[in-house]
DNA sequence: TTGCTTTCTTGACATACCTCATCGTTTTGG
DNA sequence: CCAAAACGATGAGGTATGTCAAGAAAGCAA
């Protein structure tokens, strides 16, 4: 079993190539956390203080409105980062939830010290945009699919694309992620065709 | 009537402090370029090779489906840039269209001229990734409304948000940017209440 | 295991939105 | 300025998705 920054030493290596003294300023920066199910890593109303690592786990973002509906903004499991990037930016109280949808293990690098290692080892700053580059993209593409795609439409791609979500998630978070109701989900998984 | 890049200036003076010797540097590297109304700045199947900056006019991006269905993606007017980041960074085939709603100008800046606006020029570069950034929690904000408001809530938000885009774009663009139909647009308008 | 709670499925019905067709109005280009 | 085209409004009727309710299945705690 690894521990969390052997899983995170591995994705980063997959990205770019460091050093050991990288790895070990790296380390040294790094604060580890434990989520147990349903424990929330930022609450709605607090300022997010840190960019997360995934190493173990299933988390997701989400808002709640004013009639106490849930609706899912993004899942992210081992090997992702999350976090609310606009209270991150703005030092404003966050709009979202994030929570952990199974027990979790997390890597936390607050906003200075994120700074600090993007600045001293160019090519982890150079991986952390490339990161940041790929969630726009991935969110364009997810408005374009809200558009212009039904619900069925909507729901194969999901599942195409994140085989791991659509296993792991519960079908009532998959069904807000999709922006449609749980029964219209479970009926367009139990169709036939 | 000032001219495109006496618009960019003003922008740029708005958003940050440069020097004159900035101000040539930029000057010097943009090219300007007009815009017929419906001309194309981008077309599906090329590479997008420049960040525009908007001094004049509107313009959309939009994409195209199989059955002929256009899908608008975004609208930009005076001061707004516009590019298709994907293809601009992948240096891949865009899969959208970008064209001139009304006759409008635009500056170019050619990747490679940009990097090396934003290396020399620190405080021009901060601009940008802040325009960036700024460009990422929007796209945050619509998923969000996209998975969450009736067609109705959809329309209210967009008035409120960019009244400029209502009054001066279609209705039909406006409701394909909404996800729903130029008729359903239409009976939301004409509803009283 | 045993029960308790949450999640999923399914039916009946309601409704928001879509489709297609028509027609009046506005815009456009020669 | 006129003719043609594009745009917007509106009606009738269809379809996808939502709502509410009940029961089955699956997960969880003791």
């Amino acid at each position: 079993m690894p521990t969390g920054f052997e899983v995170f030493k591995d994705y980063v290596t997959r990205h770019t190539q460091l050093n050991e003294a990288d790895f070990a300023a790296l380390e040294a920066a790094v604060r580890p956390k434990k989520l147990r199910k349903h424990q929330y890593l930022l609450q709605e109303g607090d300022v997010c203080r840190y960019h997360c690592f995934i190493t173990k786990g299933l988390l997701r973002t989400y808002s709640v409105d004013e009639k106490g509906n849930e609706h899912v903004m993004r899942f992210a499991m081992e090997n992702w980062w999350i976090s609310d990037r606009e209270s991150l930016l703005t030092e404003q109280p966050s709009r979202f939830n994030i929570d952990a949808i199974e027990d979790s293990e997390v890597l936390l690098f607050d906003k200075p010290t994120m700074e600090m290692l993007t600045d001293s080892i160019p090519a982890f700053g150079k991986m952390i945009t490339g990161v940041l580059d790929k969630s726009f993209i991935t969110s364009q593409t997810r408005i374009h699919e809200a558009i212009s795609s039904t619900a069925e439409e909507k729901y194969n791609i999901f599942v195409q694309r994140y085989p791991g979500f659509a296993l792991r998630a519960p079908q009532s978070m998959i069904a807000s992620y999709l922006g449609i109701k749980p029964e219209t989900l479970s009926r367009l998984r139990n169709k036939k065709h």
